[in-house]
DNA sequence: TATTGTTATACTCTATAACTATA
DNA sequence: TATAGTTATAGAGTATAACAATA
């Protein structure tokens, strides 16, 4: 028998579980933040002064470009960020932060980083340097092969139907 | 200055990313399974032979209980669970998988360990195992503080106001 | 023609409230 | 009275499609 022993054998049951409590102690650190830990990664791509333009936020954070134009007019409304018409492509707007945006960036990362310590207090102080590492290889992987992932087998067990309509069924 | 040199410094963008990443996978691999990897956690838990009341899997999941009672009768639908009056308490029902549910899990876990390796590639062997071990650590945890986390200051620097309406604002 | 950004709209997912049945 | 589960409804969040401006 291949199957886990217990739930937390299940890594993607672990990687649920730690974005879990990762959304939830950010929420409670970045609650004045427009956008919360997402608006976050916005303004620390802005003052990192990377490209930047709204797409090229919006891949970053793996949203669709038009989250992107909603995060940003919230981040913008609250003073945190400008638009400006990028000289070399007049489609295309890079984003800057404001003097706010700078100073609320730093205070949240400063917060956050406090925040990070206590979700990793579980794990030895060496072992939390070891997993930032990982993540971060894991989330800059090159991905090279490009091959799709399938697994037929998988899918003719499991339901041979496509099943199209989902949810909302009568009972009673 | 303590803002990050990268985005790939700032563990939550690594998190999320990764999760990212891992949806994906799993979604390819269980498309054809109802819930997809949520699904495959809720027949690992009941193929354990846990307590597995739904209100146990959906705290276990960290959802609500009332999207447990859609996703189970997805998976009802398809017939991998029966969900069983549970004698101690009539008010309860015991979530119970079928065999063709435990033949659906044991293929979905050999094809999930199978993608889930694709997703580890870029770290050594050796690290993998201790990657599963700190996020099964992180997940796991016992949370004995239970001290609310704030950070008042950040709130003040970023925003006076608490900007209560939000999105879909109006412009040109 | 293709691309960036915006807007309105539609859809999906999740949470809230009310209810039944049990405790 | 409180809890497990269900249902309908409302609310987030997200994606789709159409459009303007620019390439």
């Amino acid at each position: 028998m291949t199957t886990p022993q217990s739930v937390e054998a299940d890594l993607g049951w672990a990687l649920f579980a730690t974005v879990r409590y990762y959304r939830q102690i950010s929420e409670d650190v970045l609650a004045e933040l427009p956008g919360g830990a997402r608006g976050y990664q916005v303004l620390a791509a802005a003052g990192r002064g990377d490209p930047s333009s709204q797409l090229a936020l919006a891949q970053q954070l793996g949203v669709d470009r038009t989250v992107m134009t909603y995060l940003l007019d919230d981040l913008e409304t609250a003073g945190l960020v400008e638009r400006k018409p990028d000289p070399a492509d007049r489609r295309a707007r890079r984003i800057l932060l404001t003097d706010a945006g700078e100073a609320a960036l730093c205070d949240a990362h400063r917060c956050l980083r406090a925040a990070e310590e206590t979700l990793l207090e579980p794990l030895e102080p060496a072992e939390r340097e070891g997993l930032r590492s990982m993540l971060h290889r894991l989330a800059t992987r090159t991905d090279p092969s490009g091959t799709p992932i399938n697994c037929t087998e998988a899918a003719a067990l499991t339901d041979p139907e496509p099943l199209p309509p989902r949810r909302r069924r009568a009972r009673r």
